[in-house]
DNA sequence: CCACAATTCAACAAAAATCAACAATCCTAT
DNA sequence: ATAGGATTGTTGATTTTTGTTGAATTGTGG
């Protein structure tokens, strides 16, 4: 292991790209150097690379925001289509943050008159836009890669709405523990929302399936019959129990 | 994989259309080459492409506060950038809602550790995307075609906070009346800003010192001495005495 | 419908990035 | 101190990407 790799790769997946003659210059070396280090690198996936540049591909968990959102983008325009069929015009939904819950966010443009609460200051602002739209931002701390909230006043705004659909995500899925995330502030707004919700959608694209747990990882709560599961292919065999009773959806 | 893939998407997607010949600039290369990178784009789907330019498939242009933003665009990214040069690495800043404060949250990106404090879900949302930014979305219930909050609990969160700087805009200027704004909860954050920051930073663009008053407007409250005052002309003569105690900055 | 301007496309030339091989340098264990 | 191994910079051939040119196409205003 070289000694420039945690900078290395530190350094991309803080930007999500940049350029090699960057990082020849950010670590004082040639930028055959570069190469040579980002090669094993890219060998075994942590980085991939392109004409000129290396591309964070790290683990979705902590890559910023906006360089997420181009992780799976296809996989996820298209679970977001599928999850706005479900939504009517004049519902209300709690919306979690993800970058899923961003294209979802995305696709509802076509609806009206919604009413929406969510913790995700970016899905709160891409449907204030939208005239007739009723928002609410729930918390006041934003987290400062996805704009996220999980500070107290959350909790509060969302325990005081009533609505009839919750959006949720996962970091993974596994065949026994079922959904994962790597917070536990997530989970419980996860929870906060789904109390009061009428039916929960669960949104997450094939590669949540196959992902490997690599930090300790924290259940979402369970799912009531008739909760919705909106992916983009059919997950493996191994899931049929997990999702028993769920409504499954895709393109 | 491209290496501008990302940045032209983003870009494409935030605006709604971009003009081919605009792309090339702001990637900084030629059009031929936007043409190119943008081909694999259109085929999977993830743009449109119309004769000269290129279109998102969700289509946001329509909206009317991303319409407002593409209104008097070059003044506000000028201005946006001179606002810029005043905020250093590490300060805090309060920021109103409107156009131009959006703009100075694009700019504001190549800040690192800013302390901000908002009722805009936009600026919010732009701002906490940048790893090491400290941001806060003062208010839950928003204002439905901009996203800005103007309740209860906005006031309470801008008030807890002190900040070295804090940026607000005007509808109009009047030469005896001052800076114009249309709606009395605009004033009262402004008023709650002010009240909290260093040095207040008022950015309007030229055509607020022609526009005439057709609505009633409210003044915003006035400015201490030494304040700043960005705008991308040098305002008309009888603005002098209005002007006479700011620090009057232009690109 | 035609002429004019703007945009696009294909092809080639120029520039930039990559790779492999080799020489210089650094580190370390004896 | 020094030999052996690993790491790094340099060089030149090769590949990929980019800019430019001119012809073809599309859009526009009479």
């Amino acid at each position: 292991m070289s000694k420039y790799e945690t900078t290395l790769l530190q350094t991309v997946d803080m930007r999500g790209t940049v350029s090699v003659q960057e990082l020849s210059r950010i670590l004082g070396v040639s930028d055959q150097t570069i190469r040579r280090v980002s090669r094993p690198l890219v060998d075994r996936g942590a980085l991939q690379k392109v004409h000129g540049a290396l591309v964070s591909t790290k683990s979705a968990a902590d890559l910023p925001y906006l360089a997420r959102m181009n992780l799976n983008r296809e996989a996820k325009v298209a679970i977001a289509e599928e999850v706005v069929k479900i939504i009517q015009d004049g519902d209300s939904i709690a919306i979690d943050t993800g970058s899923t819950s961003g294209f979802v966010a995305q696709a509802l443009r076509n609806r009206r008159e919604l009413t929406v609460v969510t913790n995700s200051a970016y899905v709160a602002s891409t449907l204030a836009m939208i005239p007739g739209n009723n928002v609410s931002m729930a918390g006041t701390q934003l987290r400062d890669h996805d704009g996220a909230s999980f500070d107290r006043s959350a909790f509060d705004v969302i325990e005081r709405m009533q609505v009839d659909y919750v959006l949720l995500s996962a970091s993974l899925v596994d065949a026994r523990k079922g959904f994962l995330v790597h917070e536990q502030c997530e989970v419980d707004i996860a929870s906060a929302m789904l109390a009061n919700a009428g039916r929960a959608i669960m949104a997450v694209d094939h590669s949540k399936f196959e992902r490997q747990l690599r930090k300790p990882a924290l259940r979402q709560p369970t799912l009531k019959p008739r909760d919705y599961l909106v992916t983009d292919r059919a997950p493996p065999e191994d899931f049929a129990e997990l999702f028993a009773d769920l409504d499954i959806r895709f393109p």
